[in-house]
Order: structure tokens, then C-alpha cells, then sequence
DNA sequence: CGGCTGTGGTAATCCGAATTAGCAGCAGGC
DNA sequence: GCCTGCTGCTAATTCGGATTACCACAGCCG
């Protein structure tokens, strides 16, 4: 019968009516029975009757205050978690977050409340919660290495999902292996007779992007072309393709492919006949095209998984390795073909 | 300069360092420069240069001890938050729910540790979290009415999203105004000049069944058909449809008229020529279709703004209305029209 | 009977911050 | 010179539970 008292039940009122201590109580509750406190079964099932009877719960608060760990593990994005938008890169991530969380009995703490200051939400602001959770969790196409470095100089557990550069130190990270991936991929269209293949996208900037640049660079050498994206329409960038004989156009961002795929469509390229296009892994931005690229898929769920196993290994000091590669899944697709005269 | 002190700094390490009292630190921190506690400038001053030397963070499940508030929204679910399925019914409310969050300044824990018990989870188990947040906001299609009682009996502060049948006393919610929308839905088809008008789904249980289901008796009657999808194949659904001469469908389940519409579409049957199908509500299972159907949609995003808005008020006592209904947005859509002979 | 070892429990302290009560020191008034 | 009042700060206490240190008592031994 749960008590109508108008404050909560603590251990002092489970003692009061079990005629023990509050010590006791808590020897009870955590099943202390061993060297310096006995408690004889008697007692034991005493207290217990009168919290099952009341209906007592610890408050996890002041639990956390004497104990180490909270169970909660903090999930730092740069953009929101939730968008409107179905198609939402963040999703599989995410999925694979909650999903070991949960089986780890932990809560997911989302950083809803930084604030956007200049364009961009930062970890450190004011009012900084961060230390709620045992430990973070960072998503983010770039994340801001001023940030990076002060959490590795505070020590404060965290792992980044994705690959970053050093920030004052080694980042633990879990990432998608992009360069392997678009080295691969690069070679493929080689082996298939391609010689004029171009690298589409940033290419600089985001680790992510800076990655497939240089898998791309690996394998079709310093000064293959590399045609940026920004300011361009599809249609510009198409023109510039023919125009430099290109047959291969890898595309960092699947939106572009899928643009690029549109356009040439529309102007009676053919997709690959005319022109090859390969996506370099996942939209981080909202389209929609049940089109079999090739290219290769980021690993996400998967990364979600490892990522919060890492940080579980770093909390109870159990982690070897700190930063994670994880190979990326390759698409043969129906995109890239040999080209015309071959 | 940051520390590198393996422990965490507290206000008493301020303190040491700026040469003042703990309690002066509490004090500056607060901002209480009122009545019995006067800081002159000097002071405070040095005390905020060893703060921002530092890097100091209050630990903000200490400051939950003492204070009330704790900035953190709690959200159980009692599905997985992060399904894989891209088209999910939870999304939008959950969109909602953080924009809110954020402009207040909150923080969203999802309390994915809740263990699943005879198949499903609970808030109360053996080591409940739920007051590590201020307040909570339940998520589901069906809340056992026995944790809603006892939520109320303890005096938690929770929303629910979804209407809520009384639990001990009443739920504190905000719903959708289901029984509104399917009355008006089928009051529509009825004036389109249809007789043989169905209701197909469970209709019973959940609320958000019982109220549908006690909208469209409200404008077909007590004894208008009730067709239960459980274990019966579109196919089986269609031919009882057909067989009894029934020239309008009201699905409950969106994923319901989208497979009726297909196994009709399969056997030439005419929708909405022959059968008119209306979608009451969105899919709760991930299916895709772009067909526009005639019925409602559930406001969800505006469900979890307002969800939030509630508990914000709940929480700051200036709550008026504990139980809020929100309109459904009805679509004309095209599987909607006169019957046949009309 | 004094000393020793186990029992069965409790008082006291701590965690980190917030808050209350109150104490020194000094100025001004009479 | 004493009381009042203000300034500027701190000691002590609180929140709820975990932990450590220690105490009272019984039983047994020599």
C-alpha cells in the first residue's frame, strides 16, 4: 500500500518502520552480507517486507553521488536528433546506440539544451551538463577540435562516431573506413578499363571528406581531378564531366550521385553508358532514390554498436584499442560499367 | 589552463584556490548578491577568474539533491525509440518533443534501460530511474493502467502523448481528438450518400481503438459493421467487405487500407469505384505507400510540442487544462467518392 | 575471571552543492 | 562606551544513500 506521505519514502522511514538503521537498510538493499556486516536472515527479510510493502525505490540521484557510475550515457549530435525529414542519416547510428544501451541497462541522455551559439551547437557553453552522463557519445559531420581537445584534456570519456584528427591527442573514435572503401572502389573502375575518373564532392574539411579524397588519390595517383561541388548546379557539374572526358564520376555525397544521375537522365546521357557514377556511401541529406548505386554503404548501425561498447570498455578501463575502423559495405550496383570503348 | 587532477574539481577546490569559502562559491555561482548574502565585486570576481581558469562544472545530480529542478526531460517509450523502419510513427512526435526540449533549455533522457519483462517494458521495475528527470512523457499505443496509477498515486509529473482512460484518476494527456475526426469522416461519406459503411480494425483495447471505433458508431449507429483485422488476410478482409455489400472501409490501421488497396487492385476491384477505402490515422507499422487517401491525419509533431508544453506546466504549477485533444487533419484524398449507384 | 573472537548492529562520515544561521569587524548614533 | 546596524564572509546543516569504524554482547578458552 504505497504511503500518502506528500514527501517521498526514503531509507530513514524504511528503517524507522523495520525498527533498524539506515545502514541497515542499505546492507539490505545491496546485499551486503559478507565480512563486517552480517545481517541475519531474520532482519534481512524484515526490512524487505516493509519496503516491498511501501513500495520503496532508491533514489538513483543520491545513489550516483557516492557511487561511481550513473548509467547514463550522453549522446552529443550537431544537428538535431530528430528531423523532419524520414531519410535521416543520423537513424541507423542512432539505432545501433539504443540498441546496445539497452542491453547494457544504461539511459540515453540526448543534449538537447546546448544552445546554438554562432551557427553551431557546442559541447561547452555555460551551463555544461555533460557531466550527467558517465560518459558522451559525439555525432557530427565535423566536430570543432578546440572541443575534442578539451575533452581529451579533461579526461572525460568519450568516443566520436566517426574518425577525427588528432586534437591535442588521440581521439577514441569508432569510424567508417572511407578511404579503404574509396581506394577500392577507385581500383574497380580501373580495373574495368576506366582512365579519366574524377572525384566529386568537398574533399576537404570533414575527416569523412578528406578520407575519400585521399582513398581516391591512392589509387588513381596526386593529380586526378577532383571537381568540388560547392556553388555548382548538377547540371554544371555535369557539363564540366564531358567536357574534360571524364567516365567516372565518384561522388563523396549520394545526393550529388543521385542528382547527377537526374540530370543526365534528363539531357539523354546515359547512366553508365555515357558516364559511370559511384556513391561514396550514405545521404547525409534527405533524398529519396531506390536507384542500386555503385559505391559502397556506411557501416551505421554497426558503428552506433561499437561506439558504445568502446566507451563502455574505456569506463571500466578494459579498452585496448582506441580508435576503430570499420570496413564499409561495398555495392556492385548498377551504376559503373566498363567504359564505351573498352 | 585545465587541470589535470584525476578527480573532478568541486566548488570546494574553487574555494581552496580563490582562498574564499565553499559557500561563497554557491553564492557567486547563484548569482545571490540579496539580503543576507552580499559578495562585493572584488570577491566574486576572483572567484569567476579561478572558475574560468579552471573550467569548473557544477555536478548537476549534486545540484538535484538541493534544488528541484534538474533541466532533464525523461521520455519512456514503450516501443524502441530508434526503430529501423525509416517510416516511423514515433518520429514525428519525438520531432516534436526535442524542438520544444531545446527551446527550454532541456535536456531528453530516453530511458532505453527499462528491462523488458513478459514481453514488454515497464517504468517501475526493480531499479527505476524515472527522478533522475524532473518529469516524464509516455509514449505507446497501450500503457498498462496500472503504472499510469501508480505514477498518479506518487505524484510524478508525467504526460501522456495519446488519450488515456482514467487510471485511478485522471491521466493528464494530450491526444488526438480521434472520435472527432472518424465521426466527421464518416458523416462525410454519408452525405456522399453511402449506407453499407465499415469499420475494419481492432476497435477495441488501446484507446486510440475505442475511440475511433466509438466516433464511427456515433454517426453509423450502434449496430454498424465491425470488421477485426486480427488474423484475417487483406484477401479474407476484402471478400467479407464485398460479400456483405459494404461501399465505404474505415481502416483504423493505415497499413490496413494499404493493403486492402493493393489486394484490390490485384483482383480488379475498383477503389474507390467499387469500394471506397478511408485511412483513419497514420501506420503504426512501417509501410510505404504515396497513395493519398481519403481519412485524417494524427497531428503528432503538434502532440509533442504540446506534450512538452503541458509538463512545463505541470511542473511550474501554472498548468489550468491537465487533458488536451488536438484536432485531426482531415484529407479529402481520392479513395473517397459517391458509391456507384449515387 | 580476564581475554579473545564472533555476531549483529549502529553512529558517524562522505559524496557535491545549496541554504540557513550566525559571527567578526567596523561605523555611526547617543 | 554601549548598542544598533551593516558588511563580508563562513560554519553547519541538508538532500538520500553508501561506507567505514566501532561498539555492545555472547560464547568460549585457559
Amino acid at each position: 500500500m504505497p504511503d500518502k506521505a506528500s514527501t517521498r519514502l526514503t531509507q530513514r522511514d524504511i528503517a524507522r518502520l523495520a525498527k533498524v538503521s539506515q545502514t541497515t537498510v542499505s546492507l539490505v538493499l545491496n546485499n551486503r552480507g559478507d565480512a563486517s556486516a552480517r545481517i541475519p536472515a531474520e532482519t534481512r527479510d524484515r526490512v524487505l517486507k516493509v519496503i516491498r510493502e511501501t513500495g520503496y525505490q532508491a533514489d538513483p540521484l543520491a545513489r550516483r553521488m557516492t557511487k561511481q557510475r550513473n548509467q547514463i550515457l550522453g549522446v552529443f549530435t550537431y544537428e538535431s536528433v530528430f528531423p523532419s525529414a524520414s531519410g535521416d542519416f543520423y537513424h541507423p547510428f542512432l539505432a545501433g546506440i539504443e540498441d546496445r544501451a539497452e542491453r547494457l541497462g544504461w539511459d540515453l541522455l540526448l543534449f538537447t539544451s546546448a544552445p546554438v551559439t554562432e551557427g553551431r551547437r557546442r559541447i561547452f557553453h555555460e551551463n555544461n551538463r555533460l557531466r550527467i552522463a558517465d560518459g558522451c557519445l559525439l555525432l557530427g559531420r565535423e566536430i570543432p577540435s578546440d572541443e575534442l581537445a578539451r575533452l581529451i584534456a579533461e579526461d572525460y570519456p568519450f568516443v566520436s562516431v566517426g574518425r577525427r584528427d588528432d586534437a591535442g591527442g588521440p581521439v577514441p573514435y569508432v569510424g567508417a573506413d572511407y578511404t579503404a572503401a574509396t581506394r577500392t572502389v577507385t581500383e574497380r573502375a580501373q580495373e574495368l578499363g576506366h582512365r579519366r575518373i574524377a572525384f566529386v564532392g568537398i574533399g576537404v574539411g570533414a575527416e569523412s571528406s578528406a578520407d575519400r579524397l585521399r582513398g581516391f588519390r591512392a589509387a588513381a595517383g596526386a593529380r586526378a581531378p577532383h571537381l568540388p561541388t560547392t556553388d555548382r548546379s548538377p547540371g554544371e557539374l555535369l557539363d564540366d564531366l564531358l567536357e574534360r572526358g571524364i567516365t567516372v564520376a565518384l561522388a563523396e555525397e549520394r545526393a550529388d550521385a543521385i542528382a547527377l544521375y537526374a540530370v543526365a537522365a534528363e539531357r539523354g546521357v546515359d547512366v553508365p553508358g555515357d558516364l559511370s557514377v559511384v556513391a561514396l556511401g550514405d545521404s547525409t541529406r534527405p533524398v529519396a532514390s531506390d536507384l542500386d548505386f555503385s559505391g559502397f554503404h556506411v557501416p551505421r548501425r554497426a558503428m552506433g554498436v561499437r561506439a558504445v561498447e568502446l566507451l563502455e570498455a574505456l569506463l571500466s578501463g578494459t579498452a585496448t584499442e582506441r580508435q576503430l575502423l570499420l570496413p564499409c559495405e561495398l555495392t556492385d550496383g548498377i551504376t559503373l560499367t566498363p567504359p564505351e570503348g573498352a
